[in-house]
DNA sequence: AAACACCTTCGAGTGCACTTTAAGTCAAGT
DNA sequence: ACTTGACTTAAAGTGCACTCGAAGGTGTTT
């Protein structure tokens, strides 16, 4: 054991994890994360919440949705069992994730050709004020 | 000269940009985009416009919003001289958009460190079951 | 003549993920 | 005593970018 015993309330917990106290509340209506209560009825988080509540925001940094995040809870919930799902629900919003930054790689390229070419390091002599984008059409596979 | 005497109605229009004909008239209503009229006061595009709406949707694409969108387009009608000012706009977006990719890969690094470990290509063994994240700290830079 | 595509204004609806408020209670800290 | 932070439910508000529908019109095609 490392100090796992530390505990949270929900306002520590909130700037801990960097969301709102309305969040986290949000989130846990939603089942997405859990919190225990004291004597008082006041929730608080230890440091597995902690790390629980950044896997969270590592999915949803990748475009996971709020749905498939439930989905994903669910199934954790009910065991090792549903790993292949699991799995398979990571490695879809992976895919996700590399075509969403493939296609941004592709939308840039325009934009540092545009930039490149106020800066005039391209050909200004083209009458067309936007025809720098036919020359980018062979990289437009939308 | 090419062909840019091509005429488009705003159905096939939408078809061959892939925006819905609500969008385009949205569009215009913003100021993103203006139609030509013909005598019975029915919207056309030329291959210049379709040339405009693609470069408008790299913009999006990057991220750039509407608003920011609004005033590119606005400086734009105002000549050469606010270039400087639409390039430093390109660069913000650009970096945005670059720093938007970087979060994106960090999260993604996780994800494929979590489908490595479902996969038993990483040590088993660790009892917390989120306990990856630890390892993975030191990309955290959020 | 009916169907179809276009036109207008303008307001309402959609989806997502929060975010806030209201209205009331409870308890610890200064 | 008062402020601060926590609690509850339920509902409304926010921001963005569409998306659609109503209601009435014109003009072309089948």
């Amino acid at each position: 054991m490392v100090e796992t015993d530390r505990h949270y309330r929900i306002g520590e917990f909130a700037k801990l994890v960097g969301l709102s106290t309305y969040t986290l509340r949000y989130y846990e209506d939603q089942g997405l994360i859990k919190s225990r209560r004291d004597d008082k009825d006041v929730r608080y988080y230890t440091d597995q919440d902690i790390r629980w509540v950044g896997f969270i925001l590592h999915l949803k940094g990748t475009g996971m949705r709020l749905n498939d995040l439930k989905r994903y809870v669910t199934l954790r919930a009910q065991g090792d069992a549903t790993i292949p799902e699991r799995r398979e629900m990571l490695r879809k919003t992976q895919d996700d994730a590399e075509a969403d930054i493939a296609e941004l790689q592709m939308h840039l390229q325009v934009l540092r050709h545009k930039i490149d070419w106020y800066d005039g390091k391209v050909d200004h002599t083209i009458a067309d004020s936007e025809s720098f984008h036919d020359y980018l059409q062979q990289f437009n596979q939308e």
